[in-house]
DNA sequence: GCCCAGGTGGGTA
DNA sequence: TACCCACATGGG
């Protein structure tokens, strides 16, 4: 991979760490609510995921057994709210049903051995793709395993620092060559580049000129954040 | 009405 | 391997 960058992963994540303060991530409660925000957030506005969760938690059913044994159309209905609801229902309900069966419905169970161990067993599940799968060790299971998301590739892109058509794979792994593997570095980071991605980079109102990070590197033409 | 959002899986060449 | 497409709701 060929990176431009005036920066370096770590420094970048100084600067975010200095301007927003300390951030911790993943909005939830326990483990297994991770896992579920972050089947129900895919492709999907979060603000549709806590609509969701909501009904969930309204109809008690925010659980690895409950989930594991309700009626799919019930689910499809609770989950309405976060799009994709056929999809997401079952999903969510053969992933909990093989929590209960196969991990004591516990997540850091189903998370446990060697990362990219733990990573290979999460992307067997329909529906658990690399995202995923990354979200939920690292937020679910506290594991340091680097997440890329839209707001990651946007992000570096308009750094410069990468093409864009980059695969999951090849940023993954140039985030965790180039970074020391700590859950809460990888935490806060990811954090931070959701916070400036909406502070600052979204595609309609872009931000530039008060974005922490306009010293810092090479933007060129990026610098526009069309 | 149109565009987009914290992806994934299946099909085709 | 590299595209292309379906999947669906709610907010701007």
């Amino acid at each position: 991979m060929d990176v431009k960058a005036k920066a370096s992963l770590l420094d970048i994540h100084k600067t975010l760490q200095a301007h927003f303060g300390a951030l911790k991530w993943w909005p939830a409660r326990h483990p297994f609510e991770v896992v579920v925000g972050a089947i129900l957030t895919q492709n999907t506005a979060w603000k549709n995921v806590e609509l969701a969760i909501e009904n969930l938690r309204q109809a008690n059913s925010l659980d690895p057994q409950t989930l594991a044994n309700i009626v799919t159309e019930d689910l499809e209905q609770i989950i309405r709210p976060a799009g994709y609801f056929r999809q997401k229902a079952e999903r969510l309900k053969l992933l909990a049903q093989s929590l209960v069966t196969a991990y004591q419905g516990c997540v850091e169970t189903l998370c446990s051995g060697s990362l990219e161990e733990a990573r290979s067993r999460l992307l067997q599940f329909k529906g658990i793709g690399p995202e995923t799968a990354d979200s939920i060790l690292l937020y679910a299971a506290k594991r340091p395993s680097f997440v890329i998301d839209a707001y990651t590739r946007r992000i570096f892109e308009r750094l410069g620092m990468i093409s864009g058509s980059e695969t999951y794979t090849e940023l993954r792994t140039y985030f965790m060559r180039e970074l020391p593997h700590q859950e809460k570095l990888f935490n806060a980071y990811h954090a931070e580049l959701v916070q400036l991605a909406k502070l600052y980079c979204l595609k309609r109102q872009p931000n530039c000129i008060r974005c922490p990070l306009v010293d810092m590197c090479d933007y060129g033409q990026t610098l526009t954040c069309g």
